[in-house]
DNA sequence: AAAAGTGGTAACTAAATGGTAACTAAAGGC
DNA sequence: GCCTTTAGTTACCATTTAGTTACCACTTTT
């Protein structure tokens, strides 16, 4: 098809390019578990009981490399490891209060 | 970890519902193309060049369903079909004006 | 000895998503 | 006659994403 001289919404849509760092099943729910509180791995996992872990590996390690969340590795027998947002992170969360906010309004009170 | 009667977040979790309704790929995309307008198909076809026909019909097929869209359509030779927000569509502008503010600011102007 | 505890990885399978091509309808243009 | 327009549908295939199962490394506790 033809573009006849009409610029696209898409090129320059900032929906879209959110869309790339969040958009995944996933990484909201994540975002959200760590808006207020650093997290082990093994919290996370225990607060959304149905990602497996090797998804929630998955995830983690793609919002680290976007830059939204901070993982700190600790040495030690057992293992542990810590996962908190950035300050991009925390930039997110009047996103995820609004999704919050119309979760709780629109689907939380209607059942 | 054991949850010391401690419910899992997910239960309960706002977050997770609305990504049941707009988590996909492109429907937050379409949502925010009919934020201010009712446009017909190949409008919103124009305005998001990367998606196919089939997928956007889908799309706005599950929109419809979850009672977000309003399809009209106009039994005329060719064929002609508005798509508008419903009020419940609405009712998330508030989400994806965060998104959009989200991305003019972290994204937009960053390159 | 063996299990518990932690944060994973590898190999494999399943599900969700995305894509193309050909087809439909009725009227108008060449 | 054939092409164009519009908003799809159908059949089929490819790609992407998610899920399952088993296993490792290392120390302390049972």
């Amino acid at each position: 098809m033809v573009t006849k001289g009409k610029i696209s919404e898409e090129v320059k849509c900032p929906v879209t390019g959110i869309l790339q760092l969040i958009g995944g099943k996933w990484k909201p729910i994540i975002l959200y578990c760590l808006r207020s509180e650093t997290r082990r791995f093994g919290e996370i996992a225990a607060r959304i009981p149905s990602i497996s872990r090797k998804v929630l590996t998955e995830q983690l390690r793609e919002l680290e490399q976007d830059n939204l969340i901070l993982r700190v590795q600790f040495n030690e027998i057992p293992p542990r490891v810590e996962y908190s947002l950035t300050a991009m992170g925390k930039s997110l969360s009047p996103v995820l209060h609004e999704m919050e906010k119309w979760g709780l309004e629109n689907i939380m009170n209607k059942k």
